[in-house]
DNA sequence: GCACTTTCCGCACTAATGTTCTGAAACGTA
DNA sequence: TACGTTTCAGAACATTAGTGCGGAAAGTGC
């Protein structure tokens, strides 16, 4: 994608205003006159140079044939909602699950984009049971988990003790050589244990809780 | 919205469709071919019904110039999320609040339709501090609330004690001339009080805690 | 300066395209 | 059947609008 000349830009920009205000694309006099250029043959020019760097499509001979190519325009909407990979139910004593290679037909769920950021190694799981209690997080909840290796002081990640083969999910604090892991709930006392006994499966990025 | 002929039908699909592909709106003849018309005065009787129908917008003389008209397609996306207004802040003690007429510049979030609805009634607020524990709610979590006087058993509503002139979160159980409000968590022992004492100021709808 | 490329200009040409006119067919109603 | 309305047909017309050509201006490297 290479750059674009200042009259290029500005003929850019006025296609893309002109079609988000009229619903079709202008003629090659509309930028004329719409960018204050003297002739149709300039407008001609910069168009091709346009379809040469890849920002729009043109069908010959066709009035108003224009196409704006996906992903280059500065004002585009970004899509409101991400898919999340529903990847199954976590329930007591299950290992917890990781997310595989994508298989079609997941079920997934839309999150605000807002909140997802690029959506990159999330996905979700349904809670079932108690088992979460401790970490504010009821039988129905869905949890939205980021899979990584690396977490910070204070956010709260899907450990596995690894002597115990116990799953987990906890505050997670590195003291040293020793890992506190500290239930949400602040009426429940810490865990403590060795850092190599720890292993990081996935990060704890959102709680969803619905109710119908 | 007076109803279509089956030409107008065909052609409002067609252009429906042709748009889709191209990205910009077909010719005259380009209807004519596409519905196997025989004239394009056809097409034209028939784009001035339309106009007259109020499906679509025509720009006189202009080529392509057609528009359609939102909220009358069969295709058309819905949005994907809702906009919910962010009220402010619950803490403590604080009498639970309402939602008041709509002011601009309200904060406002991104809720996915699929799980919002419409969006009737519903506001966000933020929780400070621990006062919702026992509904697990935690410090800095969202909640989503619908507002009502009407609840059904066993869902989760803010109500107001009136002789206490205490506002709280509680699951809500009609029992009779008595209502018990069960705390989220099932350590903790229900409430119990005369039914014409509590009054129902909203629902819970959904709780969202965000970890950046 | 000189050669070369890029960009611009004005204009003319022609295909694409909306519009209109006359009339006919189809349809409903009295 | 007679009449008015709606819809369709075919053709011609008038703009609209893409394209191409010769040449000029502006920038670039030697």
């Amino acid at each position: 994608m290479r750059e674009l000349s200042e009259r290029q830009q500005n003929m850019l920009g006025f296609i893309e205003e002109f079609m988000a205000d009229y619903g079709y694309p202008p003629t090659v006099r509309d930028i004329q006159s719409g960018c204050e250029i003297s002739s149709t043959s300039v407008v001609d020019y910069n168009l091709k140079a346009l379809i040469q760097k890849g920002y729009i499509n043109r069908d010959a001979e066709v009035s108003r044939g224009l196409q704006l190519v996906q992903g280059t325009g500065r004002h585009e909407e970004l899509p409101d909602t991400v898919a999340v990979p529903l990847l199954g139910t976590i329930a007591a004593g299950d290992p917890f699950p990781l997310p595989t290679a994508d298989a079609q037909g997941v079920e997934t769920i839309d999150l605000p984009q807002s909140i997802t950021g690029s959506g990159e190694n999330l996905y979700a799981l349904r809670v079932k049971g108690e088992s979460m209690i401790d970490a504010l997080i009821a039988d129905g909840d869905l949890v939205v988990m980021e899979q990584t290796s690396r977490v910070e002081n204070g956010q709260t990640a899907a450990v596995r003790l690894k002597l115990q083969d116990e799953t987990t999910l906890k505050r997670f604090y590195r003291e040293g050589e020793q890992v506190r892991l500290q239930p949400e709930n602040s009426t429940m006392d810490p865990i403590m244990c060795d850092a190599t006994n720890v292993e990081v499966l996935s990060r704890l990025v959102a709680v969803w809780r619905f109710i119908g």
